[in-house]
DNA sequence: CTTGCAACTTGGAATTATTCTAATTCTATC
DNA sequence: GATAGAATTAGAATAATTCCAAGTTGCAAG
């Protein structure tokens, strides 16, 4: 079941919806709580779907409307492989993706900031790179990451 | 009009569809010719629209499964951008993508050797990556930067 | 309180890229 | 030439996402 959002994310959703202008709604307070509730990287059908658990009247387009708000106002991360569904990621630490060719299911990959100093130098003069994004596809062998699906 | 195909890009294109058990069509040398005429990372749209200035019977499905053969016989890469349409990209030496979002356009960006190892090294035991994706999205600008960069 | 306004939500229609399907046409081989 | 397997074709089907117009909501000012 859906677990309430904690004081702290309630709070960093409230000051950063606030600081882009934009209001808190129960609608938001839901979907936000699914992502940071179990941080798999759903896409929008898998997020709609658990927020319906304690929502049942959410529609499809507004979960639409709150991730696509929560990217614009620095929430949440969107992840794409390949031409799969949007998948949403509350990790804002810079970091790789790992895509399971096997499961389907992403990894984070931690990703040291000298590399992605170093990836930054490749760059030719005049290209000014806002993010970079970096993911992997291959299979993980039984690997003791406490995962859940 | 377009260009046909160099004595060296017919034979390659025969050959490595030969060894995985397929044939030359005509459908094929044209479409592998546009990709070969102008490496710019067109998208099958662009692909087809092209192609039909040299065969105006081409169909748009031909053109998806052209594309798709030749990704799968490793004649060409797929590029995906988020979720725009796929891209194709006759370059096979590793190197990343920068997506100018102002333009749209896909550059090619050298990868050093060593940046694509030191990449590999970040993932943890157990995770085996056959292919890396780095893709760049910002601004280039094309006129010579003053100084600063 | 009420009224008004702007932001938000909603369901369904529309769009876009891609895949599927079934029928036809090629092409290499006998 | 006949034939079998591969390739091509047009159009239908699918999947993810966006658009749209109408209905709600919550707050602010009178």
């Amino acid at each position: 079941m859906i677990q309430n959002l904690s004081e702290h994310d309630k709070k960093n959703l409230q000051e950063t919806l606030a600081r882009s202008g934009q209001k808190v709604t129960p609608q938001r307070e839901v979907v936000f709580g699914v992502l940071m509730a179990k941080r798999d990287h759903p896409t929008v059908d898998e997020v709609f779907n658990r927020a319906r658990e304690s929502m049942p009247g959410l529609s499809l387009a507004t979960v639409y409307n709150c991730l696509e708000t929560f990217v614009t106002c620095g929430l949440v991360r969107q992840v794409n492989h390949e031409r799969e569904s949007t998948r949403y990621c509350p990790n804002l630490a810079s970091h790789a993706h790992f895509r399971d060719e096997t499961t389907g299911c992403v990894h984070d990959i931690e990703l040291p900031a000298e590399i992605l100093q170093s990836l930054r130098s490749i760059l030719p003069p005049g290209f000014n790179s806002e993010t970079i994004e970096i993911s992997f596809h291959g299979r993980a062998h039984s690997q003791p990451t406490p995962s859940a699906n």
